[in-house]
DNA sequence: TCAAAAGTGTTAATAGTACACCCATGA
DNA sequence: TCATGGGTGTACTATTAACACTTTTGA
């Protein structure tokens, strides 16, 4: 009987864990919450919940993610499995933790409220509980080399956007500063960033241009450097 | 009572998969078992097993490892969670995967031979159960990706090593083959790659220069491109 | 009229790529 | 002596990095 070969095996809880990155005040911030239940109540930490029966860990993160934003359709990866034997002290419990990268234009309001969660300043973060801080480390570094070489960022920001938000997005994801000329010259070589007829003028007096990304156009090209 | 947090949710089989790389005949290996038991007995598979209660996921991969090639203290490195509802077919199982680097000249033969395991090409692998053969590909993209920018390639090889050898690694590792003195050149910048006083002639008359990797000495720089 | 952000090219330095011959040795 | 793999340097090309001024406009 086939069940043998697994019966004799412990099961463990399996959560999913979300850093959450939002750009905002020209810098990156995170989607945490102050953990309104034992274990660490009023601590801050990553929003996270149980895989089910029914669902991939995959559909889990989503989901979990969906509860709190209200999103859908959200760019996530995986950051990797977390699983040291008393890494959660309440219980044992294995967790596979995810980025996403999501507008804060866009976020559903009352959802976050109701979960008491906050953004954070990826530079300036609370204690976080468990190991929260080194999943937070290592989605920081993963999505730092995915958004050098493929178009992510933009996620972060709105569909419209200005070459100066651009610069400023990339600026807080590496953490330096970017020469101006080059990096519009960058982006002028990507020929599916493309210029709109609507300007900005929330932040000069002259206004500035807006582009949008054009992903269709970027699947047939798939070139990008930032 | 801090369990009820825990309790309605439910419990899962949590396994490890080892993608087992190993250098041969120029050619990068995989090291397969062909299963004894079922689930798919007879079909091919990574090296696999299930975390216990009182083993870390890592733990659990180094054990598996150690159990299949006798080695310890092995390069590996987390490919990630696999986490679809029907990914195993007999029951719910996650299963999260890593890669392990080995000279196969280190193994336990005999270990290896109980285990029914077998080197198989990597650009001729037979059928593989599950989803292993998806593990296999992201591993080995990220692989690569690795082996480029840090120095893990050596875990390949023996302790020492020629030039060609090093060469015809990379050349397997990235699927091109590179030039000869450019790719000299790169090693010549790297200090830690030391040249000992020993030749090897098994693959020529005149004699080949045998190198080695100073481990202490590439901490210091941490520079690596290949 | 002036402050504040938008926009725009050229040059120098660096890194990467292409390429062909001599050397040492054992069979 | 010759077949085989080991070992070496230079010129060209492409990429990246550094750098400063003019434009527009609302207050």
């Amino acid at each position: 009987m086939k069940k043998n070969y697994y019966i004799r095996n412990p099961k463990f809880y399996v959560a999913v864990d979300c850093i959450i990155f939002g750009f905002k005040d020209k810098r990156l911030n995170l989607l945490l919450l102050k953990r309104m239940f034992e274990p660490s109540k009023g601590k801050w930490s990553l929003m996270g919940g149980f895989v089910q029966k029914d669902e991939s860990v995959d559909d889990a993160a989503k989901r979990v993610l969906l509860e709190l934003t209200g999103l859908e359709d959200v760019y996530m990866e995986q950051v990797g499995a977390f699983g040291d034997v008393e890494r959660d002290p309440g219980e044992r419990v294995i967790s596979v933790a995810y980025y996403a990268l999501i507008n804060v234009d866009d976020y559903d309001r009352q959802l976050v409220e109701k979960h008491n969660a906050h953004w954070a300043d990826i530079d300036e973060l609370p204690e976080l509980i468990f190991d929260h801080i080194t999943m937070v480390n290592m989605a920081r570094e993963l999505m730092k080399q995915k958004a050098g070489s493929q178009p992510i960022g933009f996620s972060l920001l709105p569909k419209q956007f200005t070459l100066t938000q651009l610069q400023m997005l990339y600026e807080a994801i590496y953490g330096e500063t970017l020469d101006k000329r080059n990096f519009r010259k960058r982006v002028a070589e990507m020929d599916y960033i493309e210029m709109t007829d609507a300007t900005d003028k929330t932040s000069s007096k002259r206004g500035a241009r807006l582009f949008t990304m054009n992903e269709e156009k970027y699947l047939q090209i798939r070139k990008f450097r930032i």
